[in-house]
DNA sequence: GGATCTCTCTACCAATTGGTAGAAAGCGGG
DNA sequence: CCCGCTTTCTACCAATTGGTAGAGAGATCC
């Protein structure tokens, strides 16, 4: 893997788990077994390097949703529902990181978030229009197909994400929970919105 | 108000929108027409501060809570549910930078988190207790009591602070898109919920 | 008036921050 | 072997960080 990869997937891991202000170059360049100055060889300041590294994080969270737009037919809602829980709870376990950097960038007046959204405005408009189609012909529960995306959004990304509130809730985060909370997640939009 | 107090109220509004890395405490005192060193005269070291700041955050949060739970029939889960919120959304627009701060307590990894929990704790296992009797009773869909309310956390904290995501989406944050949100939310919960 | 206590200040400090300048090291082609 | 290109390094730097030491101001008590 090249240089240039290798920073923009520890940066990602760094700046996910640890926060962006909480990363410091010289902390990510030894944890690459580098001097800093290589990284601003790469990227030429470190606000550049979160911009690479927040469209690298769309990237791979768009080409997630993207296997679901691909394999689940456009018109069966419920379908798609599965397959994009399906993928935030793959991503959840698999590169936890990736979610933790969605988090922070869409964090209230983050301003960085009109990037990431500019990048998700397709899936985003897709997802609408199949809802607004559905609302009409009655296969799906709910007024206004956009805040209804916007409360399924809310739920699925809390509910893969929110392991410290689990955690004060008793529940030790692991495969096993995930997987229940995943199962639970299941129903709970389930009959939120089949009729 | 005390100093004390204010240092209070001014950190906890910049550590619940701009972070605590983010917040130095220079810019800190500078907001509130003092040196730092009077900050650490307070408070012995910024993370002392910052746990203060938590523990504040958390008896306002209490606070409100408990409003619902003295207002509200315990076993009326579905009064509860409205209840809380009507609370968080007044937050959201009296107090969002707690809403922020608990964001960014709760972050995977975060530590702090435990001291948060402990003070909830209560809060919790009431909301657990009360919602176990609904689910055998059939008063209220679903199987596992705390799986359940975690969902309904994550549901209600998502739709009330991820405004980044509602923006994302167009829709341009404001009072009235807030109680259209509240509207929608409550709608969802409701069919989710109640049989 | 002096002593004491509470509070806020000035004066520093060592460490860390993001970033610049430019030297060396490696390397492939001629 | 040497030239030129890419890559990584050392050497710095100014600004900012959280934090210490202690002086001075203001009120209160005797």
């Amino acid at each position: 893997m090249s240089t240039q990869q290798r920073i923009l997937d520890t940066a990602l891991d760094s700046f996910g788990t640890t926060g962006v202000d909480g990363t410091s170059l010289d902390a990510l360049a030894r944890e690459l077994g580098l001097r800093k100055q290589s990284i601003l060889y790469y990227f030429k300041s470190k606000q550049a390097l979160f911009e690479a590294v927040l469209d690298e994080a769309a990237n791979q969270f768009i080409a997630e949703l993207d296997q679901v737009v691909e394999r689940v037919d456009p018109n069966d809602v419920w379908a798609q529902v599965e397959g994009t829980v399906r993928v935030v709870f793959r991503l959840a376990v698999q590169r936890p990181a990736l979610l933790g950097l969605l988090r922070e960038a869409s964090r209230p007046g983050s301003m960085v978030a009109v990037q990431l959204s500019s990048r998700l405005a397709n899936h985003i408009d897709a997802a609408q229009h199949s809802l607004e189609i559905a609302l009409k012909e009655g296969r799906v529960r709910g007024d206004d197909a956009r805040l209804l995306l916007f409360s399924l959004y809310s739920t699925i990304m809390g509910v893969a994400t929110e392991v410290e509130v689990l955690r004060a809730m008793g529940v030790e985060p692991s495969l096993r929970s995930l997987a229940e909370r995943r199962q639970e997640l299941l129903r709970f939009l389930h009959v939120a919105l089949v009729p």
